[in-house]
DNA sequence: AAATTAATGTTATAATATAACATTGACTTA
DNA sequence: TAAGTCAATGTTATATTATAACATTAATTT
């Protein structure tokens, strides 16, 4: 029996939802591709990841070595860096750039260069699929520059916010 | 007597091309706007925004601070981060998050989100404006987010690199 | 000339990231 | 199974990027 999957708006990382279905299903990728790419599944990887997962704010990697610290694990700086690598590598999180810091992906799996929504208020991040957000680049141009990658990291302000703030008026 | 302007195409910063031009041009629209904003033209101001003008590469505060000392400028790290802050500030710079490093404005004096177009090669960059690089944003999730600023930054290769590379071959 | 303010100078330290090498543990293969 | 290999983790040290806080100087206003 097949479930029915309703395709929910990225913008579901701003508000109330059920994250523990993006966890769960965001692990069980990560379970699945180790398995499939025949790559170590570790304690210490599913940790990190674990802590990207925990809600849809990036962390630094200091803030992932206190974490690993706390529970254990042994925390400095290479190990976060070493795993940040790892994860980023096989597509199951990504550098936001604009605050030096991770967060993990939300169409794991593979490579691609997803458009960030990063709200000031609350620091939330929403990952765009390209279907949803596409760079048009002027022809002329595009024939003197071969893309291989692109880092978009929109800042602004979530719907959420903006109707806290505007209660509050 | 008006000169006609040939627009340049924004790669010419890839391709050898009268670089004097974009030094004199910049540094007179940077002379302009300050006499115009009652903004004070100092001689570590100048001195910064003419290395940023160098060439087409971005460059790092503390590469900045190097050249400042051999110029007998104060150098130590709050020196250049304060005029970069007023350079990116005034609209005359800007920061490439990707390499952590700073970049004269191609389109100065006016605040603004610009698409820079990053070479691997030869790390020369130039900033694309509004016209020849749009953000497409789905409809849906543009209402669920209000937008104030955007880093864009494509990494790929440039024509020239391109070319150089097909002749080895 | 005194008061005010903007710019620069200085010291110290925070935050982010990597290099280089050591150890461990799992897996291969002889 | 013992030796060899390799990937992952551990460890030490240090590089790179950035800011906080306060002091001094120079320009501008009053």
């Amino acid at each position: 029996m097949k479930k029915i999957q309703i395709k929910k708006a990225v913008s579901k990382n701003f508000k109330k939802h059920n994250h523990k279905l993006c966890y769960e299903n965001s692990m069980k990728a990560f379970h699945k591709y180790c398995l499939e790419k025949n790559l170590k599944l570790t304690p210490l990887r599913l940790k990190v990841f674990e802590l990207l997962l925990k809600d849809h704010r990036p962390i630094g990697a200091y803030q992932i070595l206190d974490m690993l610290s706390k529970e254990g694990f042994s925390s400095t700086p290479p190990i976060a860096y070493r795993v940040l690598d790892f994860l980023i590598e096989q597509g199951f999180a990504h550098k936001i750039e604009r605050f030096n810091a991770f967060i993990a992906c939300s169409h794991p799996g593979s490579k691609h260069s997803p458009t960030f929504m990063i709200c000031r208020k609350c620091d939330k991040v929403a990952e765009m699929c390209e279907k949803d957000s596409r760079l048009k680049i002027d022809k002329k141009t595009l024939s003197e520059f071969q893309i291989e990658e692109s880092i978009i990291e929109i800042i602004g302000i979530c719907k959420s916010c903006n109707q806290l703030e505007t209660i509050k008026c």
